[in-house]
DNA sequence: TGTCATATGTCAATCGTTTGACATGTCAAA
DNA sequence: TTTGACATGTCAAACGATTGACATATGACA
């Protein structure tokens, strides 16, 4: 590949001069410009941007560790995420860490390795505090972990309240919530306590199910929801953490002979894309994903710049009904 | 943050010792060594790879180029070639085209200016020919632009056949292909190809749809089918080119009252996970995404390490009958 | 005593680029 | 004639690490 060394042998004129067209700083006449252009273009010129990043201490590189891009509420925040980073001169280093510890420490060690201007964490299991010496800029998504890294959600406690609101508008008498785990201290818990409590101020007592599966797990949540049915037959309201599971539930309440919604209804959480192609389509409270993510990419850019920035960076939700309910 | 020069300085050994015990080469005591570590955790020090990829000539990142992650299929797609580039030690710079020529060439350009070790490109809009000067490893999905660039697909083939041959095999006598833009040169267009084939083999002139759309534009695409049904309403069989089409397809045959699958059968294409948690379940033509992004992965390993390998790359596929059919 | 494996150090070059300091030269305006 | 804007060049340091060449020292073994 060629350097700028040959691009300036290639133009006749000094390492120096190449250095400033590329820069735009100094004096440069249009003719020397143009020659070296040229000597560019022939050459398939690209700059190093390794060395340039060496000197520049800044990769313009964003990390971001999910725990599984194939999980819909995780592509469409990576693909935002990835959008507005684009737009600000950024590249996006997408990390998997399949929920697994080891993986999510050896990523972020990784990243730091390769010195990323930022970490943007959704992938929460331990207590990542110890791994994280804040000294690159890092956001988290649905997880407070300290005073001084800010953190992104959406409404929690909002979404909880709307979703139990709804079912005990539509007369929901007995009712489940699906959740994940509540002992990792995600800001997600938030959901099941507004749910519970609307529901108890109601004089309802929600059914809660912790699990721990791997959301893709499809059989595992159809033996639950299964399970969760026959143990409680007159389930009339099911709010579940995210769309997915409750498509799981949908589909469940078919298989059993349960008619949605007449004598099951059910509320998801995220409003993914399939949330609304689905059939029936599932009512859910709507995170707005395109505003979390660009709060994401911002959150990383004012700690780079030393801006001032919210703690706090709560999203508002939405319910979106559709025929589940 | 440390180099390895406060490392050397807090151990009172030389660099090159701090160098040797990081790289594991020459002698170096127990005594020394430990002495080394304590430093860097005392230090917090991780080794600037930025700093190594430079002298190394070699970044450790490979490239990936999709149209979109929040399509479900370059999501698995997605999923599957980061944690086999993890496994060998790579990491994965995602970029999304949105399908716009202006951005793919950029990201190729930017990928470049990087020095990534390959670039595994799934969107394909213009002539990326000549963008492209083999320069760096590369894999392409789908697309055949050059012999000298290796490709990976599935048997798109064997897929179109597939589904013909199951459409007529449940008694369809009409029947509709929605497809992509035929004008790309992709290899996906042989789904078409050998579904007209096999649906002509058996006197069937199959009604062929090509669309431009963006794959999320639900209500245009709602809006095209409802079309196609109104001008053809005789339609008792519709292959469409991915599952999210078929997904529509199966919606807007609910809303006009058409039976799954007694009036009309889908079929889709991919087995995105969603095709079996949605009801009713999609049947589909499976590719094996995994394998084709291990595939991918490994084309770039092989290219880099100048070893052998092929260069067209065709996955089997399978029929994976669900409820649409 | 000599030799050799072990252990560590010094030094300098290298990767590709940026940048500041400074020199030199041209040309036009004052 | 002087001044200063414009144009380009030379040179060297810096970013953080690796590596080869070479020097030196210790201890063990023959």
């Amino acid at each position: 590949m060629a350097t700028i060394h040959d691009v300036a042998k290639k133009a006749k004129v000094s390492v120096t001069t190449v250095s400033r067209v590329l820069n735009n700083r100094g004096y440069i006449s249009e003719a020397t410009r143009t020659k070296v252009f040229k000597a560019m273009e022939q050459l398939h010129y690209q700059p190093n941007e390794i060395a340039r990043s060496l000197l520049r201490k800044q990769s313009n590189v964003i990390g971001l560790i999910i725990p599984n891009v194939s999980h819909p509420f995780f592509s469409e925040l990576a693909n935002y995420v990835e959008n507005y980073a684009y737009e600000k001169g950024f590249k996006m280093l997408l990390c998997n860490s399949q929920l697994d510890p080891v993986k999510e420490k050896d990523y972020i060690e990784m990243l730091k390795r390769n010195r990323v201007d930022g970490i943007i964490m959704g992938s929460h299991t331990l207590q990542v505090e110890e791994y994280i010496n804040l000294s690159s800029p890092i956001v988290t998504i649905d997880r407070q972990i300290s005073t001084e890294i800010p953190y992104i959600s959406s409404d929690n406690y909002m979404g909880g309240s709307l979703a139990a609101k709804l079912l005990l508008a539509k007369g929901c008498m007995k009712t489940a919530h699906i959740c994940g785990n509540l002992e990792l201290q995600l800001l997600a818990n938030q959901r099941t306590t507004a749910f519970k409590s609307v529901m108890n101020e109601n004089g309802v007592e929600p059914i809660i199910v912790q699990t721990d599966m791997d959301v893709f797990n499809q059989i595992q949540y159809a033996q639950m929801i299964r399970q969760l049915f026959e143990d409680h037959p007159d389930i009339d309201g099911v709010f579940a953490t995210s769309d997915i599971i409750a498509a799981f539930a949908v589909k469940e309440c078919a298989a059993v002979g349960k008619r949605i919604p007449d004598d099951v209804k059910i509320i998801g959480y995220d409003d993914i894309n399939a949330a609304s192609w689905m059939m029936p389509a599932i009512t859910t409270i709507k995170q707005p994903i395109s505003q979390m993510a660009l709060t994401a990419v911002d959150l990383i850019l004012k700690q780079m710049n030393e801006e001032e920035f919210h703690l706090e960076n709560i999203h508002p939700v939405s319910l979106v009904e559709r025929a589940t309910t």
